[in-house]
DNA sequence: GACGTTGTGCGACACTTGTCTTAGGATACA
DNA sequence: TGTATCCTAAGACAAGTGTCGCACAACGTC
């Protein structure tokens, strides 16, 4: 009847939001981090703001220097791994553990650029290349 | 200090659980889609199941056929749907708004089968003439 | 050193999500 | 028809999340 004790620690999306705040500063204040919630259409308060760093904090994910007297917050997980972790699950629960459907998804909904276009070929030769000469891509 | 109320009705992962046991099999039963549910080692209990359906024609995801004993369910939201949201979410929230970086992504980490690989570029070929002939793609 | 300003600490509270229990109606069958 | 089954209805309840309020400490300044 309870829930069972998840592994891993959850990241709630303010607090990813707060997250991808300090990823684009490096750091922040409480006061600093409200600032650009605010400007990017968040209603928070600070004491909202805080509750959520406090929160990530207790998690491992940030860390503070407390000693000046404004605490600051600096990450201390790094977005690219919280990517990886969110697009595996969405692969493995909506894309039958095949990235190529997201892939092809993607394609087929947005259009790229010329230039990613571009970049994406030749990540995809590239890879063809290295399968080829049986070497694991990295 | 209440929650402001969302304008779309939330999708929790249980929910997405049961939704995609419905996907799966067209439609199902409280017991058929735990049986399914256990097969694939969720530990709920009927009564889990029961509550999980309700919620989610509650919000309109799923519809039922009360003329049996038991109530037959069936989504009446499509996969692609889901999928198509989470990703834009995913991308908003990860990838700078910007899909070709999901894409180099997922091209870099995860290794694509010939065959889709083959149907990647052969997609990315789509696309670039469609530009070219300035048609908006798909 | 009194006062306003800025901070943190701590708690609070409603709503959501994960999970079940239990009562009571229908069904099936000995 | 009595009894074991199976179903749904209605709650219940703990933990997670979204959002604060407020008391109290530090600081800066006249």
């Amino acid at each position: 009847m309870p829930r069972r004790t998840p592994s891993e620690p959850s990241l709630p999306e303010s607090e990813l939001d707060v997250l991808r705040i300090l990823w684009d500063r490096g750091q922040g204040t409480v006061r600093e981090v409200l600032q650009v919630a605010k400007e990017a259409g968040l209603p928070w308060s600070y004491a909202t703001v805080a509750t959520l760093l406090d929160r990530l904090e207790a998690k491992g994910m940030v860390a503070s220097d407390r000693s000046e007297l404004a605490f600051l917050y600096r990450p201390t997980i790094d977005a690219q791994e919280v990517r990886r972790k969110r697009v595996n699950h969405l692969v493995e629960k909506l894309y039958e553990g095949e990235p190529g459907l997201l892939v092809m998804h993607l394609l087929k909904t947005h259009s790229l650029d010329p230039e990613q276009a571009k970049q994406v070929r030749s990540l995809l030769d590239g890879l063809a290349a290295e399968t080829k000469t049986s070497r694991p891509p990295r």
